[in-house]
DNA sequence: ACCTGAACACCGTTCAAGT
DNA sequence: ACCTGAACACCGTTCAAGT
């Protein structure tokens, strides 16, 4: 069924985990190449540089982020409900995988990547509009731009997320309890 | 007038300056201390340990952000203005010192810390939700609990901010033009 | 009290060399 | 093609020593 993974895969998986285990600073290709038996450099005959590894990383998570959206909004019978699954799903996400998080959606060097990552973003992001779009068409949510709505969402979830990842959610008291508040966008956007 | 700056000020000076000039890579202990004639572990005198100045950094410049904050709101004539005047402001901030920024609202190490920090910012938070309870009150604004909507309105603002500061907003369609998005939602909560 | 210089452990990265 | 080992430049941090 599974092939043997290859060096490649493995140092992206073993990578994944450290990072998830350990945050950024447990990521250091020392720590990669050694956990599967190879020496210090042995990385760089794989990836480019560090930075490389760490796209590489993203890619997949980013892709598995964007499959089970899209498996949702077919799933769901409307689209007011895969959109508060999806918020559900992003917001655990987050909460669940920190590290990984902040590197998919907060790394300025992975950001700046042109090419597969941005391709595979927008088409999550897309997917989204639609969803909105099917929404306002069914009459459950107010006009305008779907695409300025699915901004405005996808800022507010980042945000909302990111806030409470560096620790600035805390004493304020709209702050706990962050999953309602984009229920409440969501409500906003309710004809 | 003004006192000429302590080693620990000018420290501090001097940090912000390289770090909105160069970057977090840019801001070295040995950087610092050398930018004012020191050597590399002068530092060390004046603060516990590299993270220490960080957060001295962060504490100047978020008196200054709730300083600017409070200025507008007492100056603007309704809240609905205040509050606009406020989203334009922190969105030009994050804008014109983008490395700060992420120091301010994004760096881990500096948002786990207890004390001035967290007084300063709710501080600042609680300042908008006077401001949203006013409007409120003057049949401006939706009813509904303003803390709440104080916190969405930051998660949004956060949100945006960072996203465009890591690169991911260029391609969307509704994410070039940040700066209109949070009006959106101010639009949402008008009654 | 404040600063200097040497030293340590740890990185990412490069390079010559081995199979 | 893939891996190893030595080496380099650069960090944050510690410590003994100077004034």
């Amino acid at each position: 069924m599974t092939e043997s993974p290859s060096t490649k895969e493995r140092l992206i998986a073993v990578a994944t985990q450290l990072l998830d285990e350990g945050g950024p600073e447990a990521v250091t290709l020392r720590s990669v190449a050694h956990a599967i038996g190879l020496s210090h450099n042995a990385p760089y005959k794989h990836f480019k540089d560090k930075r490389a590894l760490l796209a590489a990383v993203a890619h997949m998570s980013f892709q598995e982020m964007g499959a089970a959206f899209k498996k949702i909004a077919q799933k769901e019978t409307t689209p007011s409900r895969a959109l508060r699954q999806i918020v559900a799903q992003y917001l655990d996400f987050a909460e669940r995988s920190p590290h990984r998080y902040r590197l998919l959606f907060n790394d300025p060097e992975i950001g700046q990547g042109r090419g597969e990552l941005e391709t595979e973003a927008l088409a999550t992001f897309e997917a989204v509009v639609r969803l909105i779009k099917a929404g306002q068409k069914e009459g459950e949510l107010k006009r305008g731009d779907a695409s300025q709505f699915t901004a405005l969402l996808y800022g507010s979830l980042h945000g909302l997320a990111d806030l409470r990842l560096s620790g600035r959610t805390r004493s304020a008291k709209g702050m706990d309890n962050i999953g309602v508040l984009p229920l409440i966008l969501l409500d906003l956007l309710k004809k």
